[in-house]
DNA sequence: TTGCTCCTCACGTCACGTGAGGTGGC
DNA sequence: TTGCTCCTCACGTCACGTGAGGTGGC
């Protein structure tokens, strides 16, 4: 099902390709963005074509098109490292896009930034229990391989003691 | 898709239900097996039934059956036991699977001891790498809070200023 | 023509959650 | 009849992985 294309300005002027001085990485828009393909931008930020596909799906990166090839801005840039950073941190796809909806160029974001705040502090939580469990686990599992350990010089033939 | 019955060895003697002496929990088989019924092991692991059920789908746990009742024996609470365990640690289903699959109880086991050791010692090493990213985390996070407060603490009117 | 990069479906994975619709015995 | 516990589908979730089949320009 596709998404509903709400504010996708797609551009009616079909953009002149072939004006670019060279082959080079960079393609500059007749506005002097610098333009990035896929392939550069799932190198520069180590992720998968994949996913970057699917971060549109979900309307967290809107690149532009020149036909069907995908166009990254650096606005595209700086919003795929906000969303890198809250998947490091552990929010999921839906909180960041939550996050970043709220971001408005002319006001002060003061309600997004107090949004973030309260979400991270209930991350922040979050991960100091996962902190808790993980030490639990490593724990068992350091327990459970010294009993395995055991079970295994009991039952298996003594082989090479002390010459 | 039904699974491969192998080696479900299905009861072919129906079983005299209505001979239990009380509404106990407990059920005793003609056996003198104490056997569990979904809802009690699962308030008693704290798990859900669906958990037990998807378990079971997976080729995890084969209780009894009573016509469609599902009846757990104590071997039944044991395996899950241990794949609460190991799900604990990190380990896969399908990795607590196949180190439970290899439990012979008429040999020695040392394949499956060392199968099982073998597996811990690179999940104890994931579980590391887990730790470090977790703490990595934490400190990204801790960081961008601090930002954030900044930004609110400029944009915000300075409300309350020590008196 | 080959090679590279891009594209769009669309099903698969993992460990369940969540109804829907129905049964059985007190 | 109501209430409780059990059952079997079967679709949904999350963040992608992984082909399949096709295009476009050097």
């Amino acid at each position: 099902m596709p998404r509903a294309t709400q504010g996708m300005h797609m551009d009616m002027k079909a953009m002149p390709a072939g004006a670019s001085p060279a082959n080079n990485n960079d393609l500059p828009s007749e506005s002097g963005e610098e333009l990035t393909r896929i392939g550069e931008m799932a190198k520069t930020f180590g992720v998968t074509l994949r996913t970057l596909r699917f971060y549109e799906d979900k309307g967290l990166l809107q690149p532009r098109r020149d036909g069907s090839m995908r166009l990254y801005t650096r606005k595209d840039r700086a919003r795929l490292k906000l969303i890198l950073l809250g998947r490091k941190v552990g929010f999921s796809l839906r909180e960041v896009k939550q996050m970043m909806d709220l971001y408005d160029p002319t006001g002060s974001n003061s309600k997004q930034l107090r949004l973030t705040l309260d979400k991270s502090e209930k991350q922040l939580a979050r991960l100091n229990k996962q902190k808790a469990a993980l030490d639990d686990a490593i724990g068992e599992l350091t327990r459970g391989m010294a009993a395995v350990r055991q079970l295994l010089a009991e039952r298996s033939p003594h082989v090479a003691a002390a010459s």
